[in-house]
RNA sequence: GGGGAGAUACUCAAGCGGCCAACGAGGGCAGACUGUAAAUCUGCUGACUACGUCUUCGCAGGUUCGAAUCCUGCUCUCCCCA
């Protein structure tokens, strides 16, 4: 653990304060896997233990949709979820969270949190946005008001939400995406990240522990600007690295084609988080080209939706064929949904439109995800990661 | 007994001479979803020997070049008065 020591300028004569960039993230790698990319390893945090590869269930607004606090660490068992600080700024605002004491106690979750900066926003809202150098002009999807976030505002927020992880300010880019704007989007994610270092060093902790800053890779589907950016996101020592601009619509195969240089580049000794990835197969061939951490809606949303993810491929549980199909949710029986209730019944419930079919989903999807990358780790440590994947992605890849 | 309103596809419900195989909603069937504006969105939903044909709008006749739409009769439903 580092502790730097800095000079704030111009902020008294001779004052000496901490500085507040941490470096209290401790990442251990425990085994490389021989045959592939693939890492087994451990990061501790003020909060816990967090075993890689980790996928990061996403709760937005300080709720894992359809779960309940207790199931999410009894059943489902993750080391760290997600929030959003867009969504969290504009509700239930900062302010409230700061009286509570932080994200953790408002929501009752006393492992990690990781926030995500607000930069997928930046994609997601295209229509309800405009990015300047400065920062990005909002208007709120809830009652239509304007807000300005810039890297600053952004890291001053993030302080205040207090998760264990915190991310940079950065533009993700849609798809396809013309190169000079890649490039042009990149350097100014690059800008913004030195504006986000600088103004996290003067903004001090709130709430007792230690807070990560992870900055992202941009550089869209172009290797030349990818291997730059990683560059430079590598140089700023960072205690882990974020890539960003995937998943957004690009074939899979230009997605790994892009963790792969990337990962080529971002140091070995930190943990790599390949935002907002993915499906069940996109987690395997990510994991095994160099990737640490995942998070995604798809677990959570497509659940909602109907779909269940398992080892043997994904059910449609709204279609006809399960009508009468008494046998269990998932006879692998992950989670106590998956062997107390069977297909029909959850059927029924979706054609119902009962909160429970959803609810049932959920915690089955997550719990499949989270075992997929414990899974994956212990085939890591035991050296048969590869083979162990190849069989899992042909199994995975079909419908039932 | 008298007066009035109405019967449209699985359900509810528009349409009131040609643009009607018939708006819309529900239901049904299928699809999408990747750092969550998502408990959301999209498509199909009379029958076929399907870029065309056939049979539909209570039933039976009629008027018209042409009828779910107009006329006559019948059957049934609902409302009001006695």
């Amino acid at each position: 653990m580092l502790n730097f020591i800095f000079l704030l300028r111009g902020f008294g004569v001779g004052m000496i304060i901490f500085a507040h960039l941490n470096y209290d993230l401790e990442f251990t790698l425990l085994h490389t896997d021989p045959n592939t990319r693939a890492r087994a390893g451990k990061m501790v945090t003020d909060h816990g233990t967090i075993e890689t590869p980790i996928f990061m269930p996403v709760g937005t607004v300080a709720s894992v949709k359809g779960v309940h606090q207790r199931e999410l660490r009894d059943e489902i068992n993750p080391d760290i979820i997600l929030g959003n600080t867009y969504h969290l700024y504009l509700r239930p605002k900062t302010q409230i969270l700061e009286q509570a004491g932080g994200l953790h106690k408002f929501m009752n979750w006393d492992r990690n949190i990781l926030t995500d900066s607000g930069g997928y926003q930046v994609y997601s809202l295209s229509d309800n946005r405009k990015i300047k150098e400065e920062g990005v002009r909002f208007k709120s999807h809830i009652d239509g008001s304007y807000h300005v976030f810039t890297p600053e505002s952004v890291m001053e927020i993030q302080r205040t939400i207090g998760a264990d992880i915190i991310m940079a300010f950065d533009e993700c880019t849609p798809y396809p995406c013309d190169y000079n704007y890649a490039k042009r989007s990149m350097h100014m994610t690059h800008r913004w990240l030195d504006r986000c270092i600088a103004h996290l060093e003067r903004t001090p902790l709130k709430y007792g522990f230690s807070q990560s800053f992870f900055p992202i890779v941009q550089g869209s589907t172009y290797k030349d600007l990818r291997r730059q950016s990683a560059e430079y996101i590598a140089g700023a020592g960072a205690e882990g690295n974020a890539i960003g601009g995937l998943s957004v619509g690009e074939p899979a195969e230009e997605m790994y084609a892009m963790t792969e240089v990337v990962c080529e580049i971002l140091p070995e000794d930190r943990p790599r988080y390949l935002m907002g990835v993915g499906t069940p197969i996109n987690l395997l061939e990510n994991i095994a080209l160099g990737i640490d951490m995942f998070d995604c809606v798809m677990p959570t949303r497509n659940a909602r939706n109907g779909m269940l993810f398992t080892a043997e491929g994904t059910i449609n549980i709204k279609n006809k064929k399960w009508e009468d199909d008494f046998s269990p949710v998932d006879p692998m029986g992950i989670t106590f949904v998956d062997t107390e209730y069977s297909k029909a019944y959850l059927r029924h419930l979706f054609a119902a439109n009962e909160y429970l079919g959803k609810q049932i989903a959920t915690v089955h999807n997550l719990g499949f995800y989270l075992w997929l990358v414990r899974e994956a780790r212990k085939h890591i440590l035991a050296g048969d990661f590869r083979e162990w994947k190849e069989v899992m992605v042909k199994q995975m890849d079909r419908r039932l």
